[in-house]
DNA sequence: ACCTGAACACCGTTCAAGT
DNA sequence: ACCTGAACACCGTTCAAGT
């Protein structure tokens, strides 16, 4: 092995298997039931020992945060595709109703979005790629007069959430639910007809500085 | 007493006392800590012991519910004032501003918003009496051509709260970051450059049509 | 009729003992 | 170096004993 390849640090043949066992159970049972189910189940139905679960994730938090990653990873690709397939409002509402999707069918994505997730650097850094690429979407969208341009790409991510949050509701009702409040969304950041907005975009450093306030704050024992 | 107030059944004098106590004493926990604070907690700040909790309110979320309605209450309130207040576009945003800061201000509100929430059958009659008004606020605004008329009351509420869910993350950035969110939704709305919308406004009978089908489904030992 | 605190089941987390 | 299951603390809920 290069040296290249030092960030993930080698980890014996067993530990590896029970690691990925784990984040498969997990992925599986946060989408079943949510994200109540036991570490205990998780350990069982990955067949190994609940200790073995803490050992790999200190805590139960870390094991949801490690899910989380590669969903952003996952929605990250798609914003990618979308790049190169399409332009302009195309492009940003192409990926926005994927990522709505991801949202709807994993909780574990949508419970922790926003928040104390952040406070993960793996997660951090992955958020942070999240938004450089939506930010270039978006200022295409923007350059081509089709999306106003008093929005940011944390609005857009937050949007994002907001429209989860509507169609949570209505999940079983329909089967996609969301694409109805994506569509008020979608008339919500057209030009067309656009309203002074309250308030400034968000930025990524006041978000840093949030969390960094909470952890510093927060004496999470 | 006549018999109009059956509705409320008499209580022995300390355990009315005990109730209010212990509602009270919820409120400021929840306001302050969240909903995860415990009973236990709630019954000492109460000054009752905590098998008092469970006579009054059987389970944790029973007492969540009876905040719940209290708060719906007040929302309610405000939009009747808003009804008398103003007309049009103003009054439907008044009122929705008025709960968006309710809901920041109070997250057992927003947490248990549009779910299971409507189980409970004085929460769905107090959400009932609140898509009534609503429509009504919505009903004036679309009349007057100032809001779109593919949007239902429930819409509404459902929008509200996308907004809490977008403002949750910069709750500490600013002062009141709904406003910014409300703001594009004020614009989703109105009628000008509004797009074809996917799918049909939820309708009441569908939220209980859904709520009977999961209490059915849901053998919650 | 209502109050109380001890007791129970469950879950996240830790750790001494194994390999 | 890692695995394991028993043990601990905490929380929602129940209940026998009190008034």
């Amino acid at each position: 092995m290069g040296p290249m390849e030092a960030a993930t640090k080698p980890r014996r043949a067993d530990a590896e298997r029970n690691r990925t066992a784990l984040l498969a159970a997990a992925i599986e049972l946060f989408a079943e039931r949510g994200l109540d189910v036991s570490v205990a189940e998780i350990a069982k139905r990955a067949g190994v020992g609940q200790g073995t679960a803490f050992r790999h994730f200190p805590t139960k938090e870390k094991l949801v945060l490690a899910v989380v990653r590669l969903r952003i990873d996952e929605v990250i690709a798609a914003a990618a595709e979308w790049e190169e397939r399409a332009d302009g409002a195309e492009a940003l509402f192409g990926f926005m109703a994927r990522m709505a999707e991801v949202q709807s069918s994993d909780r574990a994505l949508f419970e922790s979005a926003g928040t104390a997730v952040l406070a993960d650097p793996e997660v951090r850094e992955a958020h942070a790629q999240l938004v450089t690429v939506v930010g270039r979407l978006l200022k295409r969208a923007q350059k081509a007069g089709e999306v106003r341009d008093d929005v940011g790409p944390l609005d857009v991510l937050l949007l994002i959430k907001a429209v989860g949050a509507a169609a949570e509701s209505l999940q079983e009702l329909e089967a996609r639910p969301w694409r109805r409040y994506l569509g008020l969304v979608r008339d919500a950041l057209s030009t067309e007809g656009a309203q002074r907005l309250p308030g400034r975009p968000p930025t990524r450093a006041q978000f840093e500085r949030l969390v960094e306030a909470k952890l510093a704050a927060g004496e999470n024992c």
